[in-house]
DNA sequence: TGGCAGCATTAACCCGGGTTAATAAATTAT
DNA sequence: ATAATTTATTAACCCGGGTTAATGCTGCCA
């Protein structure tokens, strides 16, 4: 079952232009977003600058940071809008709210926590067992929808290492 | 609320020996165990026999594979203990019974994967933004009470780096 | 159309970690 | 107590990735 048919009554559509903050880490108070069209980046952010990026969300997809909304803390990293994306808002209160009045939504929150808990070992897996350019092959067969979409700069940031040693990367492997 | 008040009734206690495998990847069934005493570790092997640990499991704290009890897959990584332990084990078939028949189980459950998601999530963090040196003084600090139960080599493995590596590394930060 | 900004590639140099091997220290077994 | 095994350290050498900077390339905007 989608998020859209768990959450279809909440919150409202709204528009993000490419480039711009779906909210910032440390700074707005947590939220929930679902990405109707377009392309996200979730990362962290250094005091001098880099980024290290956790995740890309597109379409069909949700996100939001843990900490934030379960401690009901600020948030622990930035999402970025990637291209012109619609998404729909859906405040703490309001999953909270949810959560408390309908076993569907429990239901919901379950499987979200399973997906979120596989997925993050998965990545714990590919940084502990593989190589950069093992890492890099896995992401273009699995991601291959997103790759197109995607610069090098952030494949690379997406992947723990720079653009110059992913250039060097596909070189060796002679894209 | 402590994972022995969910399961008292559940399964019985069982010693393991040091070295001892309590699962192996790719073998047995799903169960998921129940710490009672004693330190284990969670780890991938590859087939040429490298070590991978995902993670340190002491007395308090439960461990099982998410896939393998989720997807009723086999395991996806093993688990041997790195002290003599006392152990609780409960079965796929059993755990299942539980979350249908009663609501605390589930609600045992939805703490569990959301303290594991987070987890983990820290974890990508770590290898995304940090390197070895930082890893391994964070590790320090927020473990301290297992470090001395630890081999470096086990503690190198848990970070991601070889043991000449780690003992570089404290040779730097001068230990 | 020309100029400018951003991204990808390449080169040069440095450094940290991998690998192998030798040594030393600490456990365990006999 | 001694031998045998495991664990930790150190050295030497190599390689991959970080850093900086130069060069193209592409697209955008004035």
């Amino acid at each position: 079952m989608s998020f859209s048919d768990y959450f279809s009554g909440l919150g409202s559509s709204v528009e993000i232009p490419k480039g711009a903050y779906l909210f910032r880490q440390h700074q707005e108070p947590a939220s929930l977003f679902f990405i109707e069209q377009g392309l996200v980046k979730a990362f962290y952010e250094t005091f001098d600058g880099k980024e290290f990026i956790k995740s890309f969300i597109k379409e069909g997809q949700v996100i939001g940071s843990l900490q934030a909304l379960v401690a009901d803390q600020s948030n622990s990293f930035s999402v970025i809008a990637l291209e012109n994306c619609i998404v729909k808002k859906i405040s703490r209160s309001q999953l909270m709210q949810c959560v408390d009045s309908t076993a569907h939504t429990r239901g919901w929150l379950n499987e979200f926590l399973l997906a979120l808990a596989m997925k993050k070992e998965q990545r714990e897996y590919e940084f502990l067992c593989l190589s950069a350019a093992e890492r890099y092959l896995l992401f273009c067969q699995r991601e291959a929808e997103l790759v197109p979409r995607l610069s090098q700069l952030d494949i690379a940031r997406y992947l723990g290492i720079t653009p110059v040693a992913l250039s060097r990367i596909r070189r060796r492997l002679n894209f």
